[in-house]
DNA sequence: TTTTGAGTTGTTCGA
DNA sequence: GTCGAACAACTCAAA
């Protein structure tokens, strides 16, 4: 007899309700991860990688970790059965395919005797709860934040003590995902997420205010990725942030319920993650993806911060948040390429890559999103580099033509008296004219 | 029911 | 260089 806790994106011992059930339905515990071939598909080499280092990350905690590659109805019931197992412990999926393929485990669990057990969930609040007076959810970001801090949460558990793991070998294949030489990834695992928020609270959540947005100063909490993968849970995050109480600490909390906010919206229209989530601009008239796109992705636009950013993406797998926005706002509104194929590049780069996230963001750049605000918000890449990288420090950093161009042009190398430097490309558009043309085609679907 | 006010992340123009 | 207004009138929560 053992409970299975099949870990999914909660790789972590310590705020773990899910854990805490199985290990309070018996002691005996068989660890499991299921390698869904439908999720590491489309994901990149970046989030492969990482998952990996992850995963062998929890099995050195725990002293072992059964790792199955393949359809998790079949998968999961083989380990439950074989464990002589009554229920299955997880922490609740909230998203479209996840919600999918729990419905199935728990069907095909269920001819066996055998329970799948939700807990918690990876939100402090977990999607669908939070709803407006008359029941419904909220449809704009500002009012959900409010309701949802007053929704209030747990004070997070700890780790919970005298487990009798079940102890299986990680399975070897598992190795087979390490990063590519020229990656260089985040540390993956809940002692590394735990250390790197320790170290934000110590040194840069008190001008998190500012300096988040300046990619130069790389201030940033970096916190995506450990989010991604429940190395840490937001409750525990929302708890030390309290403790701090400062308007920094709020303003980190509001990023946090930007997260919880997009996960919400997702859950209510699971169609959102493909489609536009106001059909209206389903009809916009965008260009076939071409070369344009294809310069977009490799960096090699000609306009520096865009580059910069897009090179960032594939050396790190992690582009700064700031510079994520402007190269949005680029290939959408000066290329009028659909938010769909640069949500799908990024999902493929992003280590973090969340779909709730990262679509939703791509949406609310196309002005399909949940911005209510006027969709003639068009980014200018000049201005955007001026203002959020002076000196070009971040510029310099990921497009070494650039390294030796005065500060003054490194914003418009191509006014420089003496020409652009050797290799870098001409801006591929005129921002002013492609704004313009951006304005029209938006004129176009109003009625 | 009606009204009111506010809305993550912007840009440009002209004084 | 800095500042405020205009952009064009939408959506939605809450009073």
């Amino acid at each position: 007899m053992a409970s299975v806790m099949w870990f999914r994106r909660d790789l972590r011992l310590a705020d773990n309700p899910a854990l805490l059930d199985a290990v309070a339905t018996d002691h005996q515990v068989v660890p499991l991860f299921v390698v869904d071939p439908r999720l590491w598909r489309p994901a990149g080499p970046t989030r492969r990688a990482y998952l990996t280092a992850g995963l062998c990350d929890l099995a050195e905690r725990i002293g072992g970790l059964q790792v199955r590659r393949g359809d998790p109805v079949t998968e999961v019931v083989a380990v439950a059965r074989a464990a002589e197992a009554t229920t299955v412990h997880v922490a609740e999926d909230f998203g479209p395919y996840g919600r999918h393929r729990d419905e199935q485990v728990q069907r095909a669990l269920a001819e066996h005797g055998i329970a799948l057990v939700r807990t918690g969930s990876p939100y402090a609040v977990s999607p669908g709860r939070v709803r407006n007076k008359t029941g419904d959810p909220y449809q704009v970001f500002t009012p959900f934040s409010r309701a949802w801090a007053e929704h209030g949460w747990p004070k997070p558990p700890a780790a919970p003590r005298g487990v009798d793991w079940q102890r299986p070998l990680v399975s070897h294949d598992l190795y087979a995902a390490s990063a590519p030489d020229d990656l260089a990834l985040p540390r993956a695992g809940e002692s590394a997420a735990r250390r790197r928020w320790r170290d934000f609270l110590e040194h840069s959540l008190a001008e998190y205010a500012d300096a988040r947005d300046r990619p130069d100063l790389d201030r940033t909490s970096r916190m995506s990725v450990h989010l991604k993968w429940g190395e840490i849970h937001p409750r525990t995050m929302l708890a030390d942030l309290a403790a701090v109480g400062t308007p920094a600490a709020a303003t980190y909390r509001t990023e946090l319920a930007w997260r919880e906010f997009y996960a919400d919206v997702l859950y209510h229209r699971p169609d959102s993650a493909r489609e536009y989530l106001k059909p209206e601009y389903a009809r916009m008239p965008y260009d076939e993806p071409a070369e344009a796109l294809a310069a977009w992705q490799q960096g090699r636009t000609g306009f520096p911060i865009v580059d910069a950013g897009m090179r960032q993406l594939r050396a790190e797998g992690w582009m700064h948040n700031r510079v994520r926005m402007i190269v949005a706002s680029f290939l959408v509104k000066d290329l009028h390429v659909e938010w769909q194929h640069g949500a799908r590049h990024f999902l493929h780069w992003l280590v973090d890559g969340d779909l709730a996230s990262n679509n939703h963001g791509w949406q609310w750049m196309a002005g399909s999103g949940t911005d209510a605000a006027p969709y003639f918000r068009i980014f200018n890449p000049i201005t955007q580099g001026k203002k959020f990288d002076p000196d070009g420090a971040y510029i310099r950093r990921y497009v070494p033509e650039l390294a030796d161009v005065e500060d003054r042009y490194v914003h418009e190398p191509w006014t420089r008296p003496e020409g652009l430097p050797g290799g870098y490309p001409e801006p591929i558009v005129d921002h002013g004219e492609e704004r313009r043309e951006a304005l029209a085609r938006y004129e176009s679907i109003r009625r």
